[in-house]
DNA sequence: TAAATTGGCGCC
DNA sequence: AAAGGGCGCCAATTTA
């Protein structure tokens, strides 16, 4: 049937230790040693599932000998995310460490996160510092794990979550080695469209230096655009009191150095953060290769280490371009938040808005706001959001008296912060718990140990003030709606993944509710119709018996930018 | 002098 | 008119 296998590198050389697992986790045949670890994996297609310590670890190894595994489970991913479910969140969730627990051994701490290197495109490659977990030890701990996923309060949604999360760990690892087109030449062109020559003793280039000088000539001194607190000082001495150079506050001011100014930060901005270093740093053989780290924020929603992936601005996507004869499947979810605040409240009315493929803000507007689109959509992001002020509040009535499940689900999640009590999303990721707090969570579960994680320290003080209080309960507001997009998500890029392995299509880019498909031309239209079937499965396996759709808008293009 | 913090802004 | 969630990254400034 469904084989398990365990699998862990040999410290040292290319070997590999082994052992079959049996349906309770546990060894079901003696552990044995192979020379070679990728053969290993390679000669036993038949195992349906690998269950090593850190898939970046291990699989990496794996693709770069062209051999991919269907399914894993990634022991030190599920121990966090077991821990936090465990209210006990921030003790150490290495696999040695798990293990050093079993044994009520010392408890070694983690090793720190490591941060990518510009120009080392194959830090996935540099073994991390790690402790050193025995075979035995691997072993012991997943078959304790399983025990522990019965222990949640939704152990069935616990399981899925460790392994959708899983898939995501190899979703993660493939798509760095396929990497995302880019082609610097048309990169290059574009930096000098916008930003005009380099001059060759460095600094700014033309255009930037151009505007510096209009602000500069228009403030009546010389003026470092970029030095907020220069800025501030010109402006006073023009008698134009600023709180802050943000483009909101400057926007409202009216001054002739004002344009200038906002067109240089906008430029600043692409020249530093995704200018000609950026450009030598991260794109290699036409491939511009992030680290994914699924679950890299607290949400579980991914980040990158390295190149600011997840943050590319819009002019800078003409760069991305599908290989000859080749296609981007650029695909976005649709109003991603209402769609899983419909199905994780269970509002009748607000799934009825979501049972929809189409525009959901405007059945929304249409059922609650007289048509009025825009109205609506603030109303809901407000709720979502925790907004404070403005239209929404007027807004929030309407949709509170319309749609009461789901105003009442972000409203809880936001009371349970505020009380210092944790949250958790429709899989059962778990807020953090409030600095500060000390309390064990809701299920009574006792706390081990005096130390708080050492991430936020300061904040969130109960009793030190009101503001970081309602902040708390903007955060786990917030944190039910995006983290279960999060879990969704998951789920969506497995489905897709298990579609596309019959394809040359790859999956090159993610962000959070965002895909891109590179593809043969010819594969362009499979490829839409799986990412629409992957919505909606997801949707299915994650929250269950809901009518709620997941339509997303996808475009087959040849550059990125030319996507909606 | 190196590490941590701040201000600002890009993306969702 | 002004404000609400999550990040990463850069340069400058402050702190240790």
């Amino acid at each position: 049937m469904s084989e398990r296998w365990a699998l862990a590198a040999e410290e040292e050389g290319d070997g590999a230790l082994l052992a079959p697992l049996g349906p309770d986790g546990t060894p079901a045949g003696p552990v044995r040693r192979e020379p070679d670890l990728v053969a290993a994996v390679r000669d036993r297609p038949e195992v349906a599932r690998w269950v090593w310590r850190s898939t970046a670890e291990v699989y990496p190894r794996l693709l770069a000998a062209g051999v991919r595994v269907e399914r894993c489970y990634d022991v030190e991913d599920a121990e966090q995310l077991l821990l936090g479910a465990e209210g006990r969140l921030g003790e150490p969730r290495s696999a040695a460490a798990a293990w050093a627990r079993l044994r009520n051994g010392p408890v070694p701490p983690d090793p720190p996160p490591r941060t990518a290197e510009p120009g080392s495109q194959d830090s996935l490659f540099e073994p991390r510092r790690v402790t050193p977990v025995p075979f035995e030890g691997l072993l012991a701990v997943y078959a304790e794990q399983l025990h522990r996923h019965d222990r949640v309060g939704h152990p069935g949604r616990m399981r899925l979550l460790t392994a959708a999360e899983s898939a995501g760990m190899l979703v993660a690892a493939e798509m760095h080695r396929a990497g995302l087109p880019w082609r610097a030449d048309v990169h290059r062109a574009l930096l000098t469209e916008l930003l005009g020559e380099r001059y060759a003793g460095g600094g700014e280039p033309r255009r930037l230096a151009e505007l510096a000088g209009e602000v500069s000539a228009a403030l009546g001194r010389r003026v470092r655009p970029d030095l907020p607190a220069d800025v501030v000082k010109a402006f006073g001495q023009a008698g134009v009191r600023l709180g802050s150079t943000r483009r909101w506050e400057l926007a409202r001011v009216d001054h002739p150095a004002v344009e200038p100014l906002i067109a240089y930060k906008k430029l600043y901005r692409i020249w530093t953060a995704h200018g000609w270093s950026w450009l030598a740093d991260w794109v290699r053989d036409g491939r511009f290769r992030p680290e994914y780290l699924p679950g890299g924020t607290v949400s579980g929603r991914w980040t990158t280490n390295g190149g600011g992936a997840l943050q590319i601005p819009k002019v800078i996507r003409r760069a991305v371009v599908a290989d000859e004869g080749w296609r981007l499947v650029v695909a976005d979810a649709d109003q991603m938040e209402p769609r899983v605040l419909a199905a994780i409240s269970r509002d009748p009315g607000l799934m009825e808005v979501a049972g929809h493929p189409d525009d959901l803000y405007t059945r929304l507007s249409a059922r609650a706001f007289s048509g009025d689109r825009e109205h609506a959509k603030l109303a809901l992001l407000g709720a979502v959001y925790g907004q404070t002020s403005g239209d929404g509040l007027k807004n929030l009535a309407a949709l509170r008296r319309r749609f009461p499940l789901a105003v009442a689900y972000v409203d809880d999640a936001a009371k349970a912060g505020e009380e210092g009590r944790l949250v958790r999303t429709w899989l059962g990721r778990t807020s953090p718990p409030a600095v500060g707090s000390g309390d064990a969570d809701e299920a009574g579960l006792p706390q081990e140990g005096g130390d708080e994680p050492v991430a936020d320290e300061g904040e969130f003080v109960p009793g030190y003030a009101s503001g970081n209080t309602r902040a708390r309960g903007r955060f786990t507001r917030n944190f039910v709606v995006q983290g279960s997009a999060a879990d969704w998500a998951l789920l969506m890029l497995a489905a897709l993944r298990r579609s596309l392995a019959g394809m040359r299509a790859e999956l090159v880019f993610f962000q959070h509710d965002e895909v891109i498909v590179h593809c043969p031309a010819e594969e362009a239209e499979a490829v839409t119709e799986a990412v629409r079937a992957a919505g909606d499965e997801a949707g299915r396996i994650t929250f269950g018996d809901t009518p709620v759709r997941f339509p997303f808008t996808a475009a087959t293009v040849e550059r990125y930018s030319d996507a909606k």
